[in-house]
DNA sequence: GTTCCTGCAAAAGCTTTGCAGAAGA
DNA sequence: TCTTCTGCAAAGCTTTTGCAGGAAC
């Protein structure tokens, strides 16, 4: 997925935050790899290409984005903090062995439990844990070869 | 809710899990208190009956019982690590503004989206946030005020 | 010219590790 | 007796804070 300098401007402008170089190199980032990085993962890729960059900036970065609703924390199992996204509604799976988070969609709007009626409900997140297909087979085969 | 300590012995033990006094200690707590206690929590509770009591052992004996599948770690927004008896299917639903966490029943066990078809889904968990009755009142003060 | 952002260094927290002594089976 | 658990001290990480110089508007 590329995207131009312009739309992330843009996208950042949207949210009255200023389009510094840093903070459109961690949104491109973002948009580019597509995954759930970690801060430490979005430090190592984009140090190269900004020496200057520090660590704090990305947090900085990483908190603004969120608090505007850019990007997402995601935390499943207190491990480690990644980020995600928001291109659509989305749930997570977290793979136990390889640890490996894939996006699903799943209309999660319309669960709105009658015990939450007095509740202001602003985010809903779904979070499954398991086994991913390329996890499942290493297992079966190490069952096997066991036998 | 009350718990004999004969009980709570026998959860353990159901589990190969040694009934030392502190075990049963921590074990006893999530069960009285029922909320989401942190370890720091935790230790502040029980270390005035417990004068010994180590941190570590609160961290081992979470652990210990997390794996057991005697209680969940529940985080929800990276900010804190929580934990929580697990008693019946529920989601966890945190207030933005004064942190406190609220379960909810909700039949998670049913979502199974067609993308997952080749996952093993072994852990189910919905968290919505947003803000609770108690803080939308007071934010609604709060706005009639500063008009 | 002001305001806000970046990045360094240091501090703060939380969690884990290693290990000796204690407790449980 | 043997295994496992506890708790201290220290280490390891991640994240935050304070602040001076720099960039954006």
């Amino acid at each position: 997925m590329d995207v131009s300098i312009d739309f992330l401007t843009g996208e950042l402008q949207k949210k009255d935050i200023r389009p510094s170089y840093q903070r459109i190199k961690v949104l491109e980032y973002m948009h580019q790899k597509g995954g759930h990085p970690t801060v430490d993962e979005i430090y190592h890729v984009l140090s190269p290409e900004i020496p200057s960059l520090s660590k704090t900036t990305i947090y900085n970065t990483l908190h603004t984005f969120v608090e505007a609703g850019l990007i997402r924390a995601v935390n499943i199992d207190g491990a480690e903090q990644r980020y995600d996204l928001m291109l659509f509604t989305h749930g997570h799976f977290k793979c136990d062995s390889c640890g490996t988070i894939t996006n699903f969609s799943i209309d999660i709007d319309c669960i709105a439990p009658e015990e939450l009626n007095q509740f202001d409900i602003r985010e809903r997140d779904v979070y499954f844990r398991g086994l991913c297909p390329n996890c499942c087979v290493t297992r079966t085969n190490q069952i096997n070869k066991e036998k």
